[in-house]
Parts: structure tokens; sequence; C-alpha cells
DNA sequence: AGCGCTATTGTGAGCGGTAACAGAACACAC
DNA sequence: GTGTGTTCTGTTACCGCTCACAATAGCGCT
């Protein structure tokens, strides 16, 4: 039977797995050879390099970047906080910036925030204890104490989505403010004169409506309805609140929606009244999502292009991680205001 | 001036921020307790935890998890992968599945393997490489080698989605078969004797394709028009497929769809046509998306409980990770054939 | 042959934690 | 007083990898 370990303690069981050193040894080579072989192919000689390869195979090496990040603080991993996936708008710029960062091997490490801000913190400092290389963020931060810890945590990082305060360090996404300004604009031209606003309460959506109100305010237009509801909007809370309007006095005009859900909510319920759309109700949405073209009426909305914010997210970061400074730290997307039937 | 180092060799520069070592200094004790006074706190006296706890604060010590998770191989990090976000049927389990690894402090390395697999190789080597402690899978896995892959990775894993094939180790989701079947019989119940199928020829439409088709030759129906069309499916690829569909001769019957957006570009060609539905064309879908019940007609359709896959699978590998068995390898979340207007 | 140079490979010391054990301090029973 | 636990804290040895540097080999040239 097999003597234990002489000297007293029992070694600290290893995973099993091979390791560097379970390669260099079947192929007579240095831990180090390996790790070139792996990481830097160009600086070993091509027989070398053949032996380590079928050495790798042989034991089914995986390598440990944990291990490796450690000793390199490098860690290969991108880490994005979102508030939901369940928004299309979302997850769709979420998927433009993951294949982005594939194609330069990074992996992304992904937390939902959840709409309450409260549990920034907490996911925060999780994030940031996996050392990822750089961070997406969705919106901008205000919280002193996220910026310190940002801050602290001197790496890359890329704000979307918003543009109205001062980006920790880049910044993609386009002005909410300009959009409730182009939506007020373009309704008034239009020449619809009574006009309400129904929005989710979220930050980005009450900057569009406020803005959408203050815009009218300087064409002389003071009533405007307002209806905040909780987030995330959905089209049952469209249905309700053009309930709500409806029922405080709101007989005819444009209505500006927080999302197309929203809007495609509002529209159902004026048709569901036997209200004209856009005779009577007129709607414009926010996001242009798939169906927004195919509703009956189809929706007039603000169109943002979601693949694009995540693509130029993840491009900047990687032109940063690549040891490059960025052209423009603040990027604008823009938005597009797109006429359709309800309008 | 300082002097440089005696002996030589310039010491690697350390990241700058503070660690256990930083901390025990200030508090005058060991890095162990220090460590303790992190993890497992009903350990240590209470005087010290303060003492500790004022050194952290004042050092801004962020663990560093990657050292924490080499040492004891456990990163608290699960791993999903997943063909796409952009499909809502996707990013909403993934939602549901990182809430609930959230709750138990884990989180959530995200992997896209787009719909050909062949990256799904390269990918899960990557994702392995991160030493997670346990995975998150979208369909059931056959090639060989990523069997080989996953089984020596003896980490628990969840396959989601699929029933159809033997699991790796646990599996949450439902039979394409039975849907297949069961809308097969649904629609012949309701008086239909000719139909057609249009799916995306991803793995998992194809099976429910296939065994509608199969199921109608049991009721003495053959002549089943088939079109399969890229993944992802879309509603312009509805209309395309329709389109082609009577372009072969079909002139009327039940539409078997593989997802609702494809069901709606069915709906909005027929209309265009002038075809009655579900009168010259009834259609069914699959997934009960959002806007499903509000098209008009609204849409018959399969749902599909997206937010339980996550959730149950989240739940199976968290009992697995805590050390317990669980109770069913294979949980069956199953489905409804909702019947709305369009059959 | 001897020199200097460049291209490869090896060596040793960490990266920042945790597991396992050892030791100290104290309480309690005999 | 001594033996025996029970807590609590400290010590030591790694986890698996990469960095910085050292050592060696190979080459052209005088």
């Amino acid at each position: 039977m097999p003597a234990k370990a002489a000297g007293g303690r029992t070694a600290r069981p290893s995973s099993g797995r091979a390791t560097l050193e379970t390669v260099a040894t079947l192929a007579g080579v240095s831990r180090m050879t390996v790790s070139r072989v792996i990481n830097h192919p160009e600086t070993v000689t091509s027989e070398l390099k053949e032996v380590v390869q079928k050495a790798i195979l042989e034991t089914g090496y995986v390598p440990n970047l944990l291990a490796g990040g450690l000793a390199s603080s490098r860690t290969k991993v991108v880490a994005a906080v979102v508030p939901t996936l369940t928004h299309v708008l979302f997850s769709g710029a979420i998927q433009a910036f993951t294949d982005r960062l594939a194609l330069d091997g990074y992996q992304m490490l992904l937390g939902l925030s959840g709409y309450p801000t409260e549990r920034e913190g907490n996911l925060l400092q999780a994030i940031l204890s996996r050392r990822p290389d750089a961070l997406y963020l969705t919106g901008t931060s205000h919280l002193a104490q996220t910026r310190r810890q940002l801050r602290a945590a001197k790496i890359p990082i890329v704000e979307t989505w918003d543009l109205s305060h001062k980006a920790v360090d880049m910044a993609v996404g386009f002005s909410h403010k300009a959009v409730g300004q182009g939506v007020a604009n373009y309704l008034y031209g239009k020449g619809y004169r009574q006009f309400a606003t129904i929005g989710a309460d979220d930050e980005r959506a009450t900057l569009r409506s406020r803005e959408f109100v203050a815009t009218l305010a300087g064409h002389g237009i003071s009533d405007v309805a307002c209806i905040s509801t909780p987030a995330p909007s959905t089209m049952a809370m469209g249905r309700e609140a053009l309930g709500e309007l409806l029922a405080n006095g709101f007989r005819r005009g444009a209505i500006q929606c927080s999302s197309d859900a929203m809007a495609h909510g509002v529209v159902l319920e004026a048709q569901a009244r036997g209200l004209a759309v856009p005779g009577d109700i007129a709607v414009i949405g926010f996001g242009d999502l798939d169906f927004a073209a195919y509703m009956s009426p189809p929706l007039s909305t603000v169109r943002i292009d979601r693949f694009a914010i995540g693509r130029l997210a993840a491009e900047a970061l990687l032109t940063r991680l690549a040891g490059h400074p960025v052209a423009r730290k603040v990027v604008d997307v823009g938005f597009d205001i797109v006429e359709r039937a309800t309008t």
C-alpha cells in the first residue's frame, strides 16, 4: 500500500487536470516553452512547436486563465452591466457588443442591474472582483461612490445609450434631450397643437419626456398631459395610460411614448374605443422594433441603431486595450424619426 | 533618491491595488484573518472583525477573485452558451437564469455561439479556460468531442430547450417532437385537411416540422408542403415563404410556422394578397411572444415559458453546487397550444 | 579560432488568495 | 494542578501561470 506523504501535512488535492507542467514533462521542455507555444507561437521553433502541440492534444490540456490572469493581470474578460435583457434594445446592443469582442478573443461577463439602481453598487464590486480588462455600462453613472469605484479600477470604461452626463471615461450613445426636442418639433411641424406624453419612469425616458414638454413650451404650448409609468414600459401600460388620459379630458392630439410597445398599446386602445389613428389620436413610439413597421397602421417612431451602439462600444474598448488612444471619447450615434402612418 | 532593489532583477510591478496583505498590515492581523472576516465572518471575534472591516474600508480593498478561485478552485462564476440574444426566447431565459444565480452570489459568463455550431468548440474551450463552477447550454450537444470536453470539465451542466437527446448531465426544456405532434393533432382536430410547414433550419425547428409531418401522415395526409429557411426565422422570411407556397400550388389550408415572427409574416402576406385568415390560410406560430395576442387577427401559437426554463436551469445547477443531488435530472416544462383567431 | 550578435529556451520569483494544520488562550471537570 | 476540549488566530505551502532575466546555441565575420 502506498505510504502516506512523509512529513505530515496532506498535500492539497490538485484539480487532477493537466497543467502546463504535465504538458511540459511529456514534451520534454520547460513550462515556459509550452506557454509560448500557446501565447506567442512565433517565438518558438517549428519542431518544438509540433512536439508541444502533440503533447497538448494528448493530455487534453485546457489552459487555466485564472492563473494566467492572476500572473499577467490581463484576463481577456470584459464585463457588461445592463438593466435587463428582456428589452430588445439592450439585448440587441449586448449581442453586437459580445460578437465584436469575440473577434478579438475577449469573453463577456454579464451583470443585470435591474431598474432600481440600488443593486448596482454590489454588482459592480462583484464584477470588479473578477478583474475584467474593461467595462461596458448602460446609462451614465452619477453616484459619487460608483464613480470613485470605477476610476479606482483603472480600466477602460464605456458608458452607453446616454450622453447627458459627463462620462467617466468614454461614451457611445445619443442625446435623449435631442430626441425629445426632435419629436416635439416634428409633431408641431406636422400641425399638431395638442399633446401628451407617456413615459416609463426610468431616467432616460424621463429625460426625453421632459425635453419634449420643454420644447413644446417654447412653441407656446403649455398644457401637455404627462403620464409616468413604472419601468419597463409595456403594451398593457400603453392601453391603460391612454384610458387615463381620456378620463382626464384629453380628446385628441399627438402622443409621445417612451417605447414602441407602449405606443402599440395606445394605438390598440384608441382603435378599441373607435378613435381614429392618426385622425383623433396620433402616436409616435421609440426604438423602431421589428413589429413597428407592420402594425396597422404602421407606427411612426424614433429609430435607434442598437447594434451600432454595441459594436462601437466594443471597438472603443478594444482600441484602448490595444494600447491606442481613441479618436473620440464620446460617440453620438444619433437617431432618426421614422414617419409612418400613426402621425 | 531611492536605491534600486539590491540584487539585480527588478521586482514585478504589482497592480498597485490593496491586497489582503495591505489590509492585514493596517489592521495588525494576519492575511488569513482578513480572509476569514470576508468569507467566514462567524469564525472571527467581533472586535477583530470591526478592526478589519475598518481597514478594508480605509484601503478600498477589492478582493481578487481570480486569486481566490485559483486557490480554492471555486470561482462563483457560471457560464452560459446561447445561440443569440436577439431572439426573445433565449434572452428571456438567460434573464431569468442570471437573476436566479445572482440571488446566490453567482456571476454569469456569456458565450454566443451563433447558429452554425462550428464555433462551439472554440467557444467552449475559451469558456472552460475560465473555470466556471457550472454550465448552461442551449440545445443538447452531440458532437462526440464536445461531449468529451464537457465530461472532462467535471462540473454540473444543464442543457436547455431540448429534451430530445440524452443529456450530458441535466436537462430543462420540453419535447419538440411533442410540439410537432400536438400542433398536428390540434389542427387536424379542428377539421383542416391541407397543410404546410415553414421552419428555420435550426435543429429544434426541424424536429418540430418533421414530427408535424409524421403525425399528419398517421392521419393519412401525405402531401404536406415543407419550406425550410435559414435560421433565425424572421417575419420577412414568413412573407416570402407564403409566396413560395402559393407559387407551388398551395391554395388553402393550415400552416405551421417555426416562430411567431414568421407566422406574423405569413398572416401579413396572406392579407396583402386578399386571402382570408383563417378562412383561406390558417396559421399557428411558436413562442407566444408579446405581440402575438395583439396581431389582427390574434395569432394562435404554442406558448413556452422561457422564464421557467431559465429559472429551473439555475436552480438545478445551484442545487448541485450546494452539494445536493437533484430530484430529477430531466425537467419537462411542457407547452400550451394557445388558440386565438388564426386557426 | 575567437568574437559579438541575435534567436531560442530555461530559471526563479512572484501574482493574491485559500486549505490544512499548528499553536495559543481559555474554560471546565477531575 | 493537570488533562482535555473548544475557540480563535497564525504559519506554511501551495493553486497554475507569466514576467524578467540568465543561459545557451547558432551564425557570420575578422
